[in-house]
DNA sequence: ATCCCGGTGT
DNA sequence: ACACCCGGAT
């Protein structure tokens, strides 16, 4: 088998492990009802229906005006904003949205970009390498898919780039199908507002997947407004630290509320490396320094050395850099964008 | 479990 | 300083 093949077939059965509702009948895994308990289910399918009225109403008066957040957004629009969503606010993708879908209106215009010019697009919005995935997941799409992003949860899981909550964003935000979107936003405030407990971070434990999708309305239309409302209400008011509970329109029947906030704020976060002195810092001043040259022109190698003082982690991060396919080594450790 | 990035809020 | 941000790949 080839490695494209392997990859392929590692994400398959990753997603079919974690997508109980898609899995159940072959692989005999407990449905989200059977997780969850069947009479806690209906207990929260009710409560969620409540629920869902008052978080309607919500959305309607407090959702974010972002240009996304259109009828003319095509799904490759979508797409492009939940990649630049990863790991980065809404406000700074906003500018780099527009002009990223101004200039690549489509995937087949992003596929033959040139990859300096698609480095330099992404600008400071970080993690240069989604970049470049996003251009090969155009090409993909271009060639495979006749510039039609699929609407089928296997198939964009198996694009580059595309995990399990973009390619569940998507199902649900372009294409309208009953889905369950699970982010960080989203599992903090379905975990407090129906368990009466915080999401501790880390990977997705099967409860909480199971609760996406108990409390998921039944109707897909509705489910779209609700996996965004969830998530936008996450980010506004029941935010990690200092949830605005006077503002919520879910605070008469919020568990969490009820309990009394026991752990509030309590995450064992996700041990994240530091940033300070490390070769992602390094990296960073690397390729902030190449898109500022004009187009092919390399950056010495002595110019390199004025950003780091260790010459080790500069030789490794020059490396990576190379690897990962960002940068080109001229005249031996001399570089550029790649062409 | 670890790495990748940069801006913002506290 | 530190956590957080609509994660993904290894």
């Amino acid at each position: 088998m080839v490695d494209g093949v392997k990859e392929v077939c590692k994400k398959k059965w990753r997603a079919v492990r974690c997508c109980y509702d898609f899995s159940a009948n072959f692989f005999q895994k407990p449905t989200p009802v059977q997780i969850v308990g069947e009479s806690r289910a209906r207990e929260l399918e009710q409560s969620a229906q409540s629920a869902r009225l008052a978080l309607q109403a919500w959305w309607a008066n407090n959702a974010r005006d972002l240009p996304w957040r259109n009828e003319s957004t095509t799904p490759w629009g979508v797409l492009v904003c939940e990649v630049m969503s990863q790991q980065t606010q809404m406000s700074r993708v906003v500018p780099y949205w527009n002009a990223w879908m101004a200039q690549w209106p489509d995937a087949a215009a992003l596929a033959q970009a040139d990859k300096a010019d698609v480095i330099r697009a992404w600008g400071r919005l970080g993690y240069p390498r989604r970049a470049l995935r996003l251009q090969e997941c155009a090409q993909q799409v271009a060639a495979q898919y006749d510039d039609r992003l699929p609407s089928d949860y296997d198939e964009l899981l198996a694009l580059p780039g595309i995990g399990d909550y973009t390619a569940s964003a998507v199902l649900s935000f372009a294409f309208g199908k009953r889905v369950a979107v699970i982010d960080t936003n989203i599992r903090r405030v379905l975990s407090r507002a129906f368990l009466g407990i915080e999401s501790l971070g880390g990977s997705c434990t099967p409860l909480e997947r199971a609760l996406a999708w108990v409390v998921l309305p039944k109707a897909a239309g509705e489910s779209a407004v609700w996996n965004q409302a969830v998530m936008e209400l996450g980010a506004i008011v029941c935010t990690a630290k200092q949830p605005l509970c006077e503002q919520c329109p879910l605070r008469a029947q919020c568990a969490f509320v009820k309990a009394g906030m026991p752990g509030l704020g309590e995450r064992r976060t996700r041990p994240r490396q530091k940033f300070a002195g490390t070769d992602r810092q390094v990296r960073g001043k690397i390729m902030q320094a190449l898109r500022a040259l004009p187009t092919g022109q390399t950056l010495q190698y002595k110019d390199a050395q004025k950003l780091c003082d260790d010459a080790a982690q500069l030789d490794r991060c020059i490396a990576s850099l190379d690897e990962d396919g960002l940068i080109e080594i001229v005249n031996g450790h001399d570089m550029r964008l790649p062409a």
